[in-house]
DNA sequence: CATCTGGTTATTTTT
DNA sequence: TAACCAGATG
């Protein structure tokens, strides 16, 4: 039989086991065998299929299983072929493990299912297919945060705005969140697209928005949004799509955002005939908006209007439109979400829990089903886990129950300071070890990353392997980038972002000034940065050593892309890394990770094997590459709690549980009400990860920028059911007397903590414990910490004369052919000057002089003391 | 143009 | 405390 039983454990019940030759049966189609191992909860969202289903999928309740079953289900029940199923999940792991299942039921047949993908793949799909209706050809190039923020200093540049002040990175969080929210430029509310850069911030993201296209790039959030607005401006394209998929999956609904949904909702509505509307078709919420996008201005009371009806969420009815389709002849698609508002933990990245709270509003007729039944966890921890979680006031609610024994209750344990945490945990690691246990089957999850460090030294002292799961991932390191962005510029010369990036690295001498003056060069003639280079090392304008290493990195570039047409890819790869010094840039490093970084290199080239080509390479590894999928060596995995999110082991440690870290103070502060509750779920994450032993911590004493700070029990233990927890005392630790009454905490008692009773935080928390819950007040429950000092600058310059500066010489160059946008890229060597023989001109670097040739846009001008140069004509104005 | 130094600022993270 | 970035120096 094919081995169900190698597949992660999944839901699968010790007493249900999967009957063997599933696979065989469901490959010959034959009857609905593979449902045998099924409960009827599970059964039943397998076998819902017409109409809107919503499976609440508790923790350890088998949701993957519900979903490859589902589609295996669809298949043999001849619903519909692979191709015709849209199935989305929000990671590429998820992605990859719902193949790799499905191959396992289905045989091979999971080649033949292009779109089970991650949101980000399938919009990036879709919209290489139809680039062109958005202003795009369909190489364009996905650009990471690190582009985007690169790019809008640019702008901010350009606006003269003080990005001190106003930080790029900042602006591009706003652009990001924007974007979630289905945000184009047009449509983000006046006051929002104010708040940034003294009013500005609104202009440049419709500024970024342009030059993206310039760029042919489209960063993340554009993977959705330009999907959204494709979807508008093309009904046909949208009815193509509304066609094609039959079913619609989504894993993890609760973590989808605005445009996620909104994505969903386009395509999940029954096609719409041809001539009807589009406004009758999309919700409400965004319909006013879609025509008007461009021609009209959209009014900006409309559109207040629409954000806040989309917000409040409270009126689910906003679709009129909507309901009427679903009631006369346009019933909605064949769409089964799978989610658990409980395990939301990603709103401060946009997604809305809101979305699966309303899903049977939203999807009126929607079945909901609930997977209650547990297989992961042991009853006290999953007591545990819903006792906390019960807590929370915005949930659907449910029950998880287990069949499971009781198990070992989970445990609190108190230390004096956060090195003594980790040095009890350091025992009782090693006491694992000692008993048998595989270290594979334990997790340390903290709320924080630089709570690790405290761990890993104390790993490395005890000798004990770990691994940390999680941080920068393999595409986002710089040795990656960088080559990356070498094949970017061979692949696409209107990259600018990435040549820019290795223009100097490895070291070149062309420096900010060369870079500078391409720039100013490609800005005013509208070029791409690689061209301003060719022409201007034509020219005098650069000192002879810049300009020669510019013209030899210039005619590098020419000879790789000659190359490429006789050369695979990786091989391209390889010269092109050892014939720009890249390689030996990092062996000449004597820097302790320059030999990993040439690892990475290595297996970067490496994975182009598994592509066609340099162009689908480079479409899918911003996309799809994952970090390094770690050695199997038995090892302690230590991570936060968020990547710990569908991942479960044997024993799981929870350290940092103190008031301030977690909750997080920070997440308090700006999300209030919403933000504990967020917490909370988090918390229930970290619990319902343990499958046997979950092991909580917190210490009295910690360490935080590096000064020592006092802090307290976390509210969160006060939450857990006393009955399921053991209160131990910490190894070496100071002794407190235990556990004892339920008054305002358990842990009030602790003599330990007797002198923090005092400080503001504990006081703050005693408040909010005692009227926090009980408050359905938003967000303000909480009181103002001083903790915003930033606007406190006495500088406002930002906003000084914007209109000198760089913008005078550029005012002179608008006249002439410069209007025709985007002719003028090829022909803008072909230009006629505006300059004429004789004509006294100026330059900044050589003075005074007069023309003495012109040939295109390139001018020989006898200067007055330099002598004669050739230079660009943008660099001269008429003296 | 590269290197040094001081001032600033500290979550969570996928695509 | 430590890491990162921007401006000042050589």
């Amino acid at each position: 039989m094919t081995e169900p039983s190698k597949l992660p454990s999944h839901g699968v019940p010790e007493h249900q086991p999967l009957a063997g030759g599933i696979a065989a049966r469901a490959r010959a189609a034959a009857g609905p065998q593979y449902l045998t191992g099924l409960n009827p909860e599970q059964r039943e969202a397998v076998e819902t299929l017409d109409g809107p289903v919503l499976v609440l999928a508790g923790a350890g309740t088998g949701k993957t299983r519900v979903l490859t079953t589902r589609i295996a289900h669809i298949l043999s029940q001849g619903r519909a072929r692979p191709q015709e199923i849209l199935s989305v999940t929000f990671t590429n792991k998820a992605a990859r493990e719902m193949k790799l299942r499905l191959g396992h039921m289905l045989g091979q047949a999971v080649e033949g299912m292009p779109w089970l993908g991650t949101f980000h793949s399938i919009g990036g799909r879709i919209l290489r297919i139809n680039a062109e209706l958005v202003q795009l050809k369909s190489n364009f190039t996905v650009l990471d945060v690190d582009d985007q923020v690169r790019l809008l200093k640019q702008l901010l540049k350009a606006e003269n705005i003080d990005d001190k002040r106003w930080p790029a990175r900042m602006l591009a969080g706003l652009i990001d969140s924007w974007k979630n929210r289905g945000l184009s430029p047009s449509q983000v509310p006046a006051g929002e697209a104010a708040s940034f850069g003294n009013g500005k911030g609104g202009k440049i993201y419709a500024t970024y928005q342009e030059r993206l296209k310039i760029l042919n790039a489209a960063d993340f959030g554009d993977l959705l949004l330009e999907n959204i607005r494709l979807f508008r401006e093309n009904p046909d394209v949208l009815r193509g799509y509304q066609n094609r998929f039959k079913f619609i999956l989504v894993d993890e609904y609760q973590d989808t955002n605005v445009a996620q949904y909104l994505w969903l909702r386009l395509l999940s509505q029954a096609p719409s005939r041809p001539g009807v509307p589009l406004s009758a078709v999309i919700p409400g919420a965004i319909s006013s908006a879609v025509i008007p996008g461009h021609a009209e201005g959209v009014n900006p009371e409309s559109r207040g209007k629409e954000d806040s009806s989309r917000d409040s969420g409270s009126a689910p009815t906003a679709h009129p439109g909507m309901t009427e389709n679903a009631a006369s002849q346009a019933p909605l698609k064949n769409i089964c979400c799978v989610g658990d508002d409980d395990q939301s933990i990603y709103g401060w990245r946009g997604a809305e829990v809101d979305n699966i709270l309303r899903f049977d509003h939203d999807f009126p007729g929607a079945k909901v089903i609930r997977l209650e039944r547990n297989y992961r966890s042991t009853g006290h921890i999953l007591a545990a886990a819903s006792h906390l979680i019960a807590h929370n006031e915005g949930r659907l609610g449910k029950t998880l129950r287990t069949e499971d024994v009781d198990g070992e209750k989970v445990t609190v344990t108190g230390s004096w300071d956060s090195e003594e945490e980790a040095r009890a945990i350091g025992e009782e690691l090693e006491e694992l070890q000692r008993a048998g246990e595989n270290l594979n089957n334990v997790a340390i999850l903290v709320r924080a990353s630089f709570q690790m460090r405290e761990f890993e030294d104390r790993f490395v002292t005890l000798g004990l392997p770990y691994r940390v799961i999680g941080g920068p991932r393999f595409y986002e390191r710089a040795e990656i980038r960088d080559a990356l962005a070498y094949l970017r510029t061979i692949n696409s010369p209107a990259d600018d972002l990435a040549f820019e990036r290795i223009v100097n690295v490895p070291k070149r001498g062309l420096g900010d000034a060369t870079v500078q003056m391409l720039h100013d060069h490609a800005r005013k003639r509208r070029i791409p940065l690689f061209e301003a280079a060719r022409a201007v090392v034509e020219t005098d304008e650069l000192k002879p050593k810049a300009r020669g290493s510019l013209r030899e990195l210039v005619m590098q570039f020419d000879r790789w892309r000659a190359q490429r047409e006789v050369t695979s890819h990786t091989e391209l790869a390889e010269i092109v890394l050892d014939e720009s010094g890249y390689t030996e840039m990092w062996q000449k490093d004597r820097s302790a990770d320059a030999a990993g970084r040439l690892d990475n290199l290595k297996e970067l080239v490496r994975s182009m094997e598994e592509f066609e080509n340099l162009q689908g390479f480079l479409e899918h590894i911003s996309l799809v590459m994952d970090r390094d999928g770690g050695a199997d060596e038995e090892a302690v995995s230590l991570m936060t709690l968020h990547s710990a999110k569908g991942l479960e082991f044997d024993n799981v440690f929870l350290p940092g549980w103190e008031e301030g870290l977690f909750p997080s103070q920070r997440t308090l502060d700006e999300q209030g009400r919403a933000g504990l509750e967020e917490e909370r779920r988090l918390a229930h994450v970290g619990i319902t990860r343990a499958r046997r032993r979950a092991k909580i911590y917190f210490a009295t004493n910690r360490r935080i920028h590096g000064t020592w700070s006092t802090t307290i029990p976390s509210r969160f233990l006060d939450e857990l059911p006393a009955h399921n927890v053991e209160i131990t005392e910490s190894k070496g630790g100071s002794g407190w007397g235990g556990s004892g009454g339920y008054g305002a905490s358990r842990f009030d008692d602790m003599e330990a903590f007797g002198s923090s009773y005092s400080t503001p935080g504990w006081q703050r928390a005693q408040a909010n414990r005692n009227r926090g819950q009980a408050r359905g007040g938003s967000g303000s429950g909480f009181e103002e910490r001083p903790s915003s000092f930033r606007g406190s600058r006495s500088d406002t310059s930002g906003s000084r004369n914007a209109a000198s500066g760089s913008s005078g010489g550029f005012g002179q160059a608008k006249r002439g052919p410069m209007v025709i946008e985007g002719e003028l890229v090829a022909k803008s060597t072909g230009t006629v000057s505006e300059f004429s023989l004789e004509d006294r001109v100026f330059h900044q670097k050589f003075g005074y002089g007069h023309v003495v040739k012109i040939d295109g846009n390139k001018l020989t001008i006898a200067f007055e003391k330099a002598g004669e140069k050739k230079v660009v004509d943008s660099f001269v104005e008429r003296a």
